[in-house]
DNA sequence: CCTTCTATATACGCCACCGTATAACAGGCG
DNA sequence: CGCCTGTTATACGGTGGCGTATATAGAAGG
């Protein structure tokens, strides 16, 4: 097969670079081809339309955010609080999934199959931490709380520009952390 | 003063109303005089191009999210947690300043210049929420810690799509409300 | 070597948008 | 009324993006 110019998973690819840098209106096709160094002749031999390009764009996101995260943090093991902080950290420390993953959330209040999408990879999250934190706090309640205030930590935290005076930002949410994780 | 046909503030709201729906990409000249109902022919007398008009939305959300926020909750009164619930109400359950705000959030991520004008509109809200926080929580490091988390639950609630079974989220939020300001 | 497949280059029509120029038009004011 | 000011309509040139058509080039396979 003479995929060996640009595959379809580099147009992905790129597609994913320029989604992170600039939102879903920031993927364009011709810009794209032209951060490679071809032209766009190329492009609709691999897709239908843009559209289809945001669609396996999102495809690939889904999977790398659920099932990949999710094996790795089950192959490392730990501890409830180990393995929570694993996960965030696969997410929201990754310079590769953190701004997708942030460009997706702005994206999804205005696409609803966006939205959707958005829902199935949140709830496999929040599923995650509803286990981990069930292993310290016996109150079903008291668990969903928790489990919600730490996942808006994690993406909170991105959307926020507050100053902390003399501590950093990393300080201020260990000490969140602290909050939500100690028994 | 022939102001009559349409103001700087009419098409600042058109632009603000824009930027709600679509983000920053959406607002258009073109678009929002055809939402008028005009041409763009008079825009160019109000404003040097685009970009002064993003100036002009910018400056209106800043001084609507930070002053008139502020007089409300201090005229209103009452104790911490029902100036605080206030604070959030204003901010995050208006239809107006919410989906600005969240969209403002997220340019912040790609501009310099907006991220600047959130970092002092965020310190203005942090520096209420610790005023409050304070009058219960002696710990410095606590009062910072819960204010960060308490300003992360309003942001991140709006960025998050998962489900909570048979509970809803304002359920969710209440109760996770309480873990942060119940003493 | 020749065929075939596929990425590519190039060119095209189309549309949306920006910013400018110019003229028409209305209201306030002398 | 006539003047001035500021909004509007219209037209223009320029840019950038989408999707299509067509031809080229280069690799894979017979």
């Amino acid at each position: 097969m003479g995929a060996t110019r640009t595959t379809r998973e580099q147009w992905v690819e790129a597609g994913l670079r320029a989604l992170a840098a600039g939102g879903p209106d920031a993927v364009r096709v011709e810009a794209l081809a032209k951060e490679r160094g071809v032209t766009k002749g190329g492009f609709y031999g691999s897709f239908a339309d843009r559209e289809a390009l945001l669609e396996a764009m999102l495809d690939t996101w889904e999977r790398e955010s659920t099932d990949e995260v999710l094996d790795q943090v089950e192959r490392a093991g730990g501890d409830a609080r180990a393995r929570i902080t694993r996960a965030g950290l696969l997410t929201f420390s990754s310079d590769r999934l953190r701004p997708i993953d942030l460009a997706v959330r702005d994206w999804a209040r205005r696409d609803a199959g966006v939205a959707e999408r958005l829902r199935r990879v949140d709830n496999r999250r929040m599923g995650l931490l509803r286990e981990l934190i069930g292993t310290f706090c016996t109150d079903p309640d008291e668990v969903e709380a928790r489990s919600l205030l730490a996942f808006c930590m994690a993406i909170g935290a991105h959307f926020l520009a507050a100053d902390h005076g003399d501590r950093s930002r990393s300080q201020v949410l260990s000490r969140a952390a602290d909050l939500l994780f100690d028994h």
